[in-house]
RNA sequence: GGGCGAUUAGCUCAGGGGGAGAGCGCUUCCUUCACACGGAAGAAGUCGUAGGUUCAAAUCCUACAUCGCCCA
């Protein structure tokens, strides 16, 4: 073995060999208890970034620890065909060479979205490969599959037949760059500071002595299509006008001013100019008084015909334009800053225009209904759980979902329209002769549908569904859903929707984990395009897949976000360097005829090593069924690093060098045999328990492992997951007690030498004042004292008194003494000795004040007041001891 | 406006009624035959503020402050 760990080396082979085995691969297994995890499909325009990295670690992490335990796992791979992300990029291609997609027409730039999947449409699998995780590479699915568009026009044509689909003439969220109207969620809105205008419209007779309505605007480009003024009815300012006529400034057009209870009489003026055609609550004002809907923009954003000398003009020139005008006019009456919130397309951050379109949507409510329940009633169930009440929020408030798109890249709507009699017909083959009239004239919608109506579908089309396949059988439902909370609403509430919807109301996943966002150091959402991100590729380079992804399992707490922190991959590749280094020890100090067997409990160190793996096992086996990520990867470093390889293994040394000297007894070498058999065991144990965060390391020493042939198998990462019941035997509260003591008393004598840096080779003469049990366990445990503290003589008296050229220490309650001749230094030991009083004085002092509380006595738990005691008198002993050895150090 | 989260050592974060913890960084010592990606020993915190509940609060409750996210 290489002297360090070396993640380049071990990798891609280790990876080839897990492939080779085909243990990625999980065929139906009837009578067993499933694992099923589908990836929530990374769009097959992008490249690995932190969300995904972490994702799909935890994803791989409970993946590889059902398959351990036995269950036949499968984790279902693949990638969404992202309308409009993979429009743009194949816009851009065109675009390089001065061409548009109308320019090669609808065919052919299809063809071109095709193409371009298959360049680069496996990046981002290859770069899950390079993490390690353990997906069916064997049964990758995108969202345009042939089978998947089945499926997708399946689900529609069912929704139009019930009337849960409809095409209706709405304002929708348009964005002008992407041209296309984009769902409610897909609309990211943002503060930006703005101004409130206020324009006086003149009333075309007066009223009361009133001759104009002033209506405060933070849109004053939409003018140009208001078809009313609105107020509340209950306004007295107003209450004589409504119903009188306004003439539209720079329109001329006369419009009505209405009472609606919509108005806010409080903001503004109270006032509002009512654009329908441009707003939704407009929108809804002009439903009610029946005012004309009038269209002043073109897709992309510039002014109509409708919208006079102004037309032609981009929507913020326009508004500018207006400004000037109506001040000229002298209507504008004053200016105020004003915080706006403005939607943004999630795609290319364009500002969103609410446009009145024909679109279709889909009737959410009846769908949200069961969807709601089944959260309700726990067949699913978030972590962390808060996350459940964010969900009901949404579910509850939902509204009609806009599916339609008007892209190219994306599954066409199966509805057909005929010119000949006008019907409309959704259907799940293509239409080419009316069904109603027999006419040919018969054109399909050209609109497609959200990506997001076919990944929906995700957790039972990548099973085969609408076939009924043995796969849908057998692993729907599947386990667990992982992701990030921005797609809580956009996907995980609309798979249960359907899945419920689809499969006789059976939910699409019982678990559904929010994981933590990835910022960066300075708190920042990463961005490519800000320069703020971190490739996680980068860091697999620097710190090996292994590193990336403990470091990030040991950031993945119950908070909803994580600052990243690099220096926790930089632990953690050490982390899998010493892993590596132990094992190394472990393996060097084997016979070439060693005979693999079970562990033993001969000595107080493996009696304690086994009950703190027993524990361990239990841990690990616990926090990552409740997907307790950070705990978990604690409890392994510390266990490994700070147990088994800083004590255990120096425990061991002792009986392996002496078992395998040339004049070693029978009895040593049994011992070294002893100790050998146990190292494998604890090593074998922790190495399954490490496997699914650090899958290449354990796994490549892990087959170097001579085991017993019932511990065999050809790859670590199906090899049995350590039962915590079958451990449990091992526990040992004594050992892990006497452990305890040991290593207080060797950290005292190790304090002691680097107090006085006496060098590591000079054996030191220890004396422990103790009577009774303790003066047995200190005995019993005087060997490993001796090795570990690098003690020449160790003695064990009970009536010790302190020699004056001694440094003394208490530890588990004991009096250490080490013997310096010449050395001691008594004005430090005195001030040392003194900064501890002073250390233990105030403990003392409170727990003695809380013993004497009568409330405390009266009220707290008995076994509290029983451990206060026991304290109490460890203290006063403590403070005893180090009174006495200031009183000596004169 | 409503909701959620965060505030603990210089930094990044655990801990969630009963002895303040880790990693990194810092100080001192050590190339001893697993590992310097290492070992040994240390220093370092009025647990955001103010109230309250309790025998007991970093921990529970209520306000407030600051930062962040989501919804309208």
């Amino acid at each position: 073995m290489a002297k360090a760990y070396d993640p380049k080396a071990v990798e891609k082979p280790v990876f080839d060999s897990w492939i080779k085995g085909r243990y990625f691969e999980q065929q139906v297994l009837e009578g067993a208890d499933p694992f099923a995890v589908v990836i929530p499909p990374p769009n097959v325009t992008g490249s690995l970034h932190m969300g995904h990295a972490l994702n799909n670690t935890i994803q791989d992490v409970v993946t590889r620890q059902a398959r351990m335990a036995g269950r036949p796992a499968r984790w279902i791979l693949g990638t969404d065909h992202a309308g409009i992300a993979t429009q743009n990029k194949v816009e851009q291609k065109l675009a390089a060479q001065g061409l548009t997609r109308n320019d090669v027409g609808r065919e052919a730039f299809i063809e071109a979205c095709w193409e371009w999947r298959r360049e680069h449409g496996s990046t981002i699998v290859s770069q899950l490969k390079a993490m390690g995780c353990s997906c069916d590479y064997s049964d990758e699915w995108f969202t345009m599959d042939p089978s998947y568009q089945v499926a997708v026009r399946k689900v529609f044509v069912d929704w139009f037949d019930k009337g849960l689909i409809y095409r209706g003439k709405r304002i929708i969220n348009w964005c002008p760059r992407c041209s296309t109207a984009l769902s409610d969620i897909e609309v990211e809105h943002e503060d930006l500071d703005s101004h409130l205008w206020h324009i006086r419209y003149p009333l075309k007779e007066p009223v009361g002595g009133l001759d104009h309505v002033v209506v405060a605007t933070t849109r004053p480009e939409t003018m140009l299509g208001d078809t009313c003024v609105a107020v509340h009815p209950d306004d007295a300012r107003y209450k004589d006008i409504v119903g009188a006529t306004v003439v539209l400034p720079l329109i001329g057009r006369e419009i009505p001013i209405v009472a609606d209870e919509y108005v806010d009489p409080s903001f503004g003026t109270g006032a509002v100019k009512v654009t329908p055609a441009h707003d939704p609550n407009d929108f809804d004002i002009g439903e009610r008084h029946d005012c004309a809907k009038i269209n002043i923009m073109n897709a992309d954003a510039t002014i109509s015909s409708e919208g006079g000398v102004y037309a032609g003009m981009d929507r913020y020139d326009a508004r500018k334009k207006i400004i000037v005008d109506l001040e000229a006019q002298g209507l504008l009456v004053k200016v105020d800053d004003h915080l706006h919130s403005v939607g943004h397309c999630y795609r290319c951050h364009t500002v969103i225009e609410p446009w009145l379109s024909d679109q279709w949507f889909v009737d959410m409510k009846p769908l949200a209904a069961p969807a709601i329940e089944a959260v309700r009633d726990g067949r699913v169930t978030f972590h962390p759980k808060r996350w459940e009440n964010v969900y009901f929020h949404w579910m509850e408030n939902i509204r009609d979902w806009c599916v339609s798109r008007q892209l190219w890249w994306g599954h066409q709507i199966p509805v057909f329209y005929c010119d000949a009699c006008g019907a409309m017909v959704a259907s799940e083959t293509d239409v080419t002769e009316c069904p109603k009239c027999g006419s040919s004239a018969v054109r399909q919608d050209e609109d497609v549908l959200d990506t997001w109506f076919s990944s929906a579908l995700w957790p039972f089309a990548t099973m085969g569904w609408p076939e009924e396949t043995p796969e849908l059988a057998f692993f729907y439902p599947t386990s667990v859903l992982s992701t990030a909370r921005d797609i809580l609403f956009l996907w995980v509430a609309r798979m249960i929707m359907n899945g419920m919807y689809f499969m006789d109301g059976e939910i699409p996943f019982k678990d559904v984990i929010i994981h933590p966002t990835v910022f960066n150091a300075e708190g920042k959402r990463m961005s490519k395009s800000l320069g703020t991100g971190v490739d996680p590729l980068d860091l697999m380079e620097h710190y090996g897949a292994d590193g990336m992804r403990f470091g990030l399992m040991l950031q993945t707490t119950g908070s909803q976000d994580i600052k990243f922190a690099e220096e926790k991959l930089a632990s953690s590749r050490n982390f899998a360097n010493k892993i590596w280094n132990a094992s190394r020890v472990v393996l060097m100090n084997l016979d070439e005829d060693f005979e693999p067997g079970a562990p033993e409990a001969a000595t107080v160190a493996d009696a304690w090593i086994l009950s703190r793996l027993a524990g361990l096992a239990a841990t690990v086996n616990e926090g990552l069924v409740t997907y307790q990520f950070g705990d978990t990867a604690r409890s392994l470093y510390e266990f490994f690093w700070n147990e088994f390889c800083d004590w255990y293994i120096e425990l061991a040394k002792a009986r392996l060098f002496a078992g395998s000297n040339e004049n070693a007894t029978d009895e040593q070498r049994a011992a070294r045999q002893v100790a050998q058999r146990n190292l494998v065991f604890v090593l074998d144990t922790a190495l399954r328990l490490l496997h699914p965060m650090m899958p290449f390391v354990t796994e490549e020493i892990w087959r170097q492992l001579p085991l017993p042939a019932d511990r065999r198998a050809d790859s670590l990462m199906i090899a049995a997951w350590p039962d915590p019941a079958e451990l449990a035997g091992f526990v040992d509260d004594g050992a892990e007690n006497s452990v305890a003591a040991l290593r207080e008393i060797v950290v005292a004598v190790r304090a002691v030498r680097a107090r006085y840096q006496v060098p590591q080779r000079q054996r030191l003469e220890v004396i422990v004042k103790a009577a009774g049990s303790d003066a047995l366990l200190v005995s019993n445990l005087g060997e490993q004292i001796a090795s570990l503290a690098g003690v020449g003589m160790l003695m064990v008296d009970e009536a010790a008194v302190k020699p004056s050229h001694a440094a003394a220490a208490v530890a588990a309650g004991l009096e250490v003494y080490v013997l310096l001749e010449g050395l001691v230094d008594f004005d430090a030991e005195r001030e040392r000795v003194t900064q501890q009083i002073d250390k233990v004085r105030p403990d003392l002092d409170k727990l003695e004040r809380k013993l004497g509380n009568e409330g405390f006595l009266a009220k707290a738990a008995p076994e509290i007041i029983e451990k206060d005691r026991a304290r109490v008198s460890e203290l006063r002993d403590t403070l005893d001891t180090l009174q006495v050895q200031l009183a000596e150090l004169v």
